[in-house]
RNA sequence: GCACCCGUAGCUCAGCUGGAUAGAGCGCUGCCCUCCGAAGGCAGAGGCCAGGGGUUCGAAUCCCUUCGGGUGCGCCA
């Protein structure tokens, strides 16, 4: 059920008429007809633009267009005005009945806002793929929510979505932590580690340490690095890797696929990525210019074997290897890019820290050569957390490699809290987390607030089954309260549609809210008019015809928490 | 120097493939409530949508440009 879409039906069936009847010429293409809630309440309960959009290729003035397809459509039973306005738009005010309908419609379907648009394209979002050196901090918290909340938006506009993490394996950053985990695990046989300059401080690799200690013992003591490293490193990462699931799972997060870098070496897919570019002419060697204006100071020129990323609109081509002729990071991420592209997806989606802004440009591109411009590939970037405590910036600790962890947060304001307030802000404005704030109980907590609305209406099919009156029954609406809630959840299925084509998920939050507030007003307007509470005590008809509203409205905040990955509260504490 | 993101009410931010008189919360002003249908309610003031130019019947939205803020810029990932 979808009733803007059926009302847009009507109007494309009335302009058919219209074609038919001689009143348009044919051959127009109606795609740009809309119909949208209209920016003013008064003016109605939805509005077309279809004379507007119409009028230049039918070759009539806007109004007269309007005019004539105003008058068909009020001949629907559904439409009881029909008022051209403005520049030509027709501002409709629907039946009665079709507002109860729709309450009706949206109980009888649970999944009522699932959309079919996606029409079960393959789709994968890759996301959070944090260096496996580390606990997760707060700015891949924000990443990992919104790139999980991504993912169960296009499922529930129908695409068929693979959830996925790339593990960065394979470069010298993990060398970086086995040496660092060597240290803990000579600590942990009692002699003082020696953290240098560029190694990892953080005590989180103490158990790393130590477990490296309980199982080979003191075998590597005083042994040099070649005897050592290759085991120590896949020991640490194996840890890092089940502590970051651990973190995930917390936060309710679930990957489909985790993809190891390190599993593209040796096996000749690297290779293979690059000889498709070279295939395709995109591989040559080359000397790339200094940047201007800001010049390196050890730069000297160098040849080396580049992508030929310019011609799918970088600003320079992009070195795949180095001097010494090993890779450069991006060799194995084109593979990796076409591994994804050879698994048949129809859309990629990488969701990035806004720090990789610089490799949006050479990522697309390398897709677009690799799939030959037929996978969609769209990248995102989640800008930075700010964190405060109370309204104060939140000072974290000086202490090299102490930072706020994504399980700090999560320990701290739960799960649901953490998930909501990250979608709060759209995902490439900077984001203030406050950690009081976002427990406060008012209104201008939006999560508290939309949570409050799912615990309000348990608490009404609690109280009405204590009661003995029903919990269910055929909907009716009279006030202008209870009619604004219906509009609002008119507008979910066109909401799902919009958020998903725009990889948008923070624009369910925003709609949440909006449908939390038409109830909430709705509720306080029933402490001055008892007439409109939804237990009408004593009143089994009366009880019958308010309840379905809050129900219907129960269903919608509950998918769309759902797709936030967050519980709707049954009542609160 | 170049690229990308951002600039909307005093503050923090929404704003639909371009639509009507640009919205919300906070703060401010006024009124109401102190009720477990509780963790306040209602109303009001407040805007050159950073500036300029262009496309269009129509621009906060698209294009160009200036200014201001952030991020990034070969052999690190």
């Amino acid at each position: 059920m979808n009733l803007f879409a059926e009302i847009r039906a009507l109007v494309i069936a009335a302009l058919d008429e219209m074609v038919a009847g001689g009143q348009l010429p044919g051959g127009l293409d109606f795609a740009a007809v809309a119909v949208e809630p209209p920016r003013d309440k008064g003016h109605g309960d939805m509005a077309t633009n279809a004379a507007m959009v119409l009028a230049k290729p039918a070759g009539q003035k806007p109004r007269d267009i309007a005019e004539a397809l105003a008058a068909r459509l009020v001949a629907d039973g559904r439409i009881v005005a029909a008022n051209v306005a403005g520049p030509g738009f027709i501002n409709l005010v629907l039946a009665p009945d079709v507002w109860t309908g729709l309450v009706a419609g949206v109980l009888a379907d649970p999944g009522y806002g699932r959309s079919s648009m996606g029409a079960g394209q393959k789709v994968n979002v890759e996301y959070v793929s944090a260096n496996p050196t580390g606990p997760l901090h707060v700015g891949h918290t924000r990443g990992a929510v919104f790139g999980d909340a991504l993912a169960a938006l296009l499922e529930y506009a129908g695409y068929d979505v693979t959830r996925e993490y790339y593990i960065n394996d394979g470069g010298a950053q993990v060398d970086v932590l086995a040496r660092s985990a060597y240290e803990r695990y000579r600590e942990a046989l009692g002699h003082m580690p020696a953290i240098e300059e560029g190694l990892y401080p953080g005590d989180y690799l103490v158990p790393v340490g130590q477990a490296l200690a309980d199982e080979v013992g003191d075998k590597w003591l005083d042994q040099p690095e070649a005897v050592w490293l290759d085991q120590v490193r896949d020991f640490a990462i194996d840890k890092m890797m089940e502590m970051i699931r651990d973190d995930l799972k917390a936060l309710g997060v679930e990957m489909d696929v985790f993809y190891s870098e390190k599993s593209l070496y040796g096996t000749g897919q690297i290779e293979a990525a690059i000889d498709n570019l070279r295939g395709k002419g995109l591989i040559y060697r080359g000397t790339l210019e200094p940047p201007k204006g800001k010049m390196p100071e050890d730069w000297e020129p160098r040849e080396q074997t580049l992508f030929k990323s310019t011609e799918y609109g970088d600003d320079v081509d992009r070195p795949i290897m180095k001097s010494d002729g090993s890779w450069t990071y991006f060799a194995p991420d084109i593979a990796y890019h076409f591994d994804k592209v050879s698994r048949g997806y129809d859309q990629l989606i990488d969701v990035f820290g806004a720090d990789h802004g610089g490799y949006v440009k050479r990522m697309k591109a390398a897709v677009a050569a690799l799939g030959s411009n037929r996978v969609g590939m769209d990248i995102k970037l989640t800008q930075l957390v700010k964190l405060y405590k109370n309204g104060e910036p939140f000072k974290m600790s000086k202490r090299a490699g102490n930072f706020v962890t994504l399980r700090d947060v999560v320990d701290q304001v739960g799960p649901d809290v953490t998930r909501f307030v990250m979608l709060t802000r759209k995902n490439d404005a900077p984001l203030d987390f406050d950690f009081d704030k976002v427990l406060e109980q008012s209104r201008e907590n939006p999560v508290f607030y939309v949570q409050y609305a799912s615990a309000r209406i348990h608490s009404v099919l609690r109280k009405a089954a204590a009661a003995g009156l029903p919990t269910e029954g055929t909907p009716r609406l009279e006030d202008e309260a209870e009619l604004e809630v219906a509009r609002k959840l008119a507008e979910w299925p066109r909401l799902v549609e919009i958020a998903a084509r725009t990889h948008e998920p923070h624009r369910v939050a925003f709609y949440l809210y909006e449908l939390a507030s038409d109830f909430h007003a709705l509720w306080n307007k029933g402490n001055e008019a008892p007439g409109l509470r939804f237990v009408q005590e004593g009143d089994t008809e009366a009880t019958s015809a308010k309840i379905p509203l809050a129900r219907a409205v129960s269903v919608v905040l509950s998918s769309g928490l759902g797709i936030l990955g967050v519980t709707p509260a049954e009542e609160m504490r």
